[in-house]
DNA sequence: TTTCTTACA
DNA sequence: TGTAAGAA
């Protein structure tokens, strides 16, 4: 049987060109990855080589990243998943990050509504200054 | 041509 | 992270 080709996907290997284009990211960041300890693609000589697993570990850290974790984050979560195989340790830090994630984002959405408060009051008296002065 | 490393912005 | 530079 021909395997030359399209293997089935579990064995498939990709290079960092080929795996940033389908990830939609550059060799660059994919490199800083590895530097940071995110990801540890094998590889043939110097030249790095990508499995599926490493794929599936890029998408998570790029889910890790819209959802506005940081890289220390992504790592501490993916570091869990080569330990304990029922991934129970990893669910409670995931639940941990997000509810912290959460309170962050609501802080920060308190804060920018007082700041818009502060413009709006303040753009209010600008506002009122013209309207007497015409009076 | 592609990838790698290192250094700098 | 982007870019640049030199090497394999």
């Amino acid at each position: 049987m021909s395997v030359d080709a399209e293997d089935p996907k579990e064995n498939r290997l990709y290079s960092v060109s080929e795996l940033s284009r389908e990830l939609a990211i550059t060799p660059r960041s994919m490199r800083f990855y590895e530097d940071k300890g995110l990801i540890s693609p094998s590889r043939v000589g110097t030249t790095r080589v990508y499995s599926i697993r490493d794929r599936a570990r890029m998408k998570l850290i790029i889910r890790g990243k819209q959802l506005g974790f940081t890289l220390r984050d992504i790592k501490q979560y993916l570091d869990l998943y080569d330990a304990d195989p029922k991934h129970s340790a990893q669910k409670m830090l995931l639940l941990k990050q997000i509810q912290k994630k959460m309170r962050d984002l609501n802080a920060m959405g308190a804060a920018i509504s007082a700041t818009l408060s502060d413009l709006e009051n303040i753009q209010q008296s600008l506002l009122n200054s013209f309207t007497v002065d015409a009076a």
